[in-house]
DNA sequence: GTCTATAGTCGGATAGAC
DNA sequence: GTCTATCCGACTATAGAC
């Protein structure tokens, strides 16, 4: 068992109390989040916060480069995707086109995934929260995922629309494609009232993921032709 | 000066305190907000808010009660405007399917006006907390205007694609429609970054009115004819 | 209806033993 | 690295003067 002691206790202590302060902290907010609570949920001591983090503001930051590192797993393995794909069908025309939208389909269909399986009810509360006050936190988190994700979009529907990439037409698409999606994790509450989903069961997900592809092929329409599915089933992209 | 009388000095103080800890609560979550802050915020004696409302958790309902009055006035218009436009064209066929189409472009129209220049940024952080975390506040929510609004949507959409009302599938394309627009006011730190707005102008709610009115028509196409809108231009009604 | 004063609780940060 | 004990500030709610 000397493996497990690789990781020293203090990492172990310095994960257990990310794990439990993104939970505090999505529930109550930064300033009504006690260190007391964070550290009891942790099973640790509380003095532990200020020896491993020298505070709490720096517990507060260290969850979100936390969550960063899950999210860029998940996103960067689709950049390099688009981008080879792309690659290999440099050319212009229709098929490009249809390339681009079923990228677009595979990509949206990964991101729908990964909201809906990978991001829990606590990462959201915490993601959402800095989007409307940025502070020090959102800085890592735009430049580490949102950005990304936003340009690839843009990379795509330009394709897709002959929008210029830059333009903020296609910025605007990019963002209002994002939110078609993100709703369902955003309006958690008319979620369980208005469809009746308690919580996203698989099937809920499935039922959504239908609805989006039907309302993204009338948005981007390409001309009609045999549909060539770049990664197998869309969405089914890891 | 009797006339400013009519309301008594308790009931401006109930105003002014209920606009106050809108904006706190908004800022801190319900349980950092302290009733000092509020007090002060709302430049009256801090013993008051026991007096008029009981408690914090009262004023915080008061809050939503208040919010809700405000949002009721703008969507029960439109329910009545609906109602009244599609009673003037009972009959079936694609005339009545364009003028759903319409009606559609009006009401997410008035939404995007709604959110983007009468409902301010403290109330979507309120109301953004309260789906996360459904509590006593929600229920208010939901019951006066979320469940009004999403059933306007549906009844529309349902005109428009054939798909019944009541069907799940009905319901999942009237949130997705209402994300798409809401993501402009919940992601307000990408909207920041990645259009570069730091406020919503005029202007920029301009921009993102015309791109959602293109994302729309090809979401929900009708048969080619010439557009005839029901209330004047797309989304000055009010 | 409004104010002051206060009781009682809980917060973050830290010093020092182990 | 971990724990106990503690300082001091901020919190809600309330009692009672005006």
């Amino acid at each position: 068992m000397t493996n497990t002691d690789a990781v020293s206790r203090g990492d172990h202590t310095r994960e257990t109390l990310i794990i439990s302060a993104i939970e505090v902290f999505s529930h109550s907010g930064f300033d009504a989040a006690s260190t007391r609570a964070i550290a009891v949920a942790a099973g640790v001591n509380q003095g532990l916060i200020s020896y491993h983090f020298g505070s709490k503001q720096r517990l507060y930051l260290a969850t979100f480069e936390y969550m960063l590192d899950h999210l860029q797993c998940q996103i960067k393995p689709l950049e390099q995707m688009v981008s080879q794909e792309l690659a290999k069908a440099a050319h212009v025309g229709p098929e490009r086109r249809e390339l681009a939208l079923n990228l677009m389909q595979t990509v949206m269909g990964a991101v729908i995934d990964l909201f809906s399986e990978q991001v829990d009810d606590s990462w959201v509360r915490l993601l959402l929260r800095e989007q409307q006050e940025p502070g020090e936190a959102y800085k890592l988190l735009y430049d580490g995922v949102m950005s990304h994700l936003l340009s690839l979009l843009c990379r795509l529907i330009s394709m897709v629309t002959d929008l210029p990439e830059e333009s903020e037409a296609c910025r605007i698409r990019a963002f209002m494609l994002l939110g078609q999606v993100l709703i369902l994790r955003i309006a958690t509450g008319a979620a369980t009232c208005f469809l009746g989903w308690e919580t996203l069961s698989a099937c809920n997900v499935a039922a959504f993921r239908v609805q989006f592809q039907h309302s993204l092929e009338s948005q981007f329409p390409v001309l009609p032709s045999c549909s060539t599915n770049v990664s197998g089933e869309a969405g089914t992209y890891n």
